[in-house]
DNA sequence: ATAGAATACTTAATACATTAAATACTTTTC
DNA sequence: GAAAAGTATTTAATGTATTAAGTATTCTAT
């Protein structure tokens, strides 16, 4: 039989690992969760998103974004707004502090995405990106 | 800038949520966890292991086991002994009844492991798990 | 125009992730 | 041989994942 090692998501989650472990420092020294992270390059990409946008693109559950969001808004880094149109909705974004946070520390999240990439192998790193965007598209 | 969906880690985490996907139905059907059938699956191949050696080989932190093998000890999966020599260590191993609904349902995940892999492309999926285990070693 | 279906978001409940600290035991060192 | 350093596991505290259910609002079909 199939060996315990021999597990695809098994090696899915050592390797987010080993990426992650590259970031986890800077993460730490802005206080920040790497899901909480996640929503903030989200919204400094798209701008203003709904509850249920951002769910959808930072791959997080709406329930967990919920905790998330009024965490962040707390911590004074996104807005919610309530949309006029359809009063269900709701607006988020980024506040003046949380961009300002973004843009100084950015460049030190790419500076070490580059090592990371350059130690993997540029080219082995496109054709790996390839494969986890056709294992995302594989459906049960 | 690189772009939001450029992300290593969100593909990963998109891969190995595709991949999940695949088996929860079955998970769902033996109300099992992820992580609870990944320590079942450790402790059946490798019969007893002390906490630590078991937390390494699923990948999961110290504090999380704990819990995870007290509720699988409460299900009467997992019974924990602790060992005479070193009376620190806790020998942990599966129960007869988790035997027997691993050998029963093992089977149906192997299948269901061969229809993924299958989709994916055979060869894909060979290149693909050696990219991922040289990810894993990358260090930062 | 309105009852009922659908939608967006939140709450609730349980399980796991992460970090720090505590506990209990073992090994080292002087 | 006892204090100090180290190790294995657990506890504690906070944050996220997952599923189900609740709330408020909008849409749809009469």
């Amino acid at each position: 039989m199939r060996k315990f090692d021999d597990s695809l998501p098994l090696k899915l989650l050592k390797a987010r690992e080993a990426a992650l472990n590259h970031f986890r420092p800077l993460l730490k020294e802005i206080s920040l969760t790497e899901q909480q992270w996640r929503v903030i390059r989200a919204l400094n990409e798209f701008g203003a998103l709904e509850s249920k946008q951002l769910a959808e693109c930072s791959c997080i559950l709406s329930p967990s974004l919920t905790g998330i969001i009024t965490r962040l808004e707390q911590q004074n880094f996104v807005q919610r707004q309530k949309s006029s149109k359809d009063k269900r909705r709701v607006l988020l974004s980024l506040t003046d502090h949380a961009q300002k946070v973004f843009d100084d520390i950015s460049p030190r999240f790419e500076e070490r995405y580059s090592k990371m990439t350059e130690q993997f192998g540029q080219e082995k790193m496109e054709e790996f990106k390839e494969l986890l965007e056709l294992m995302a598209t594989v459906k049960p």
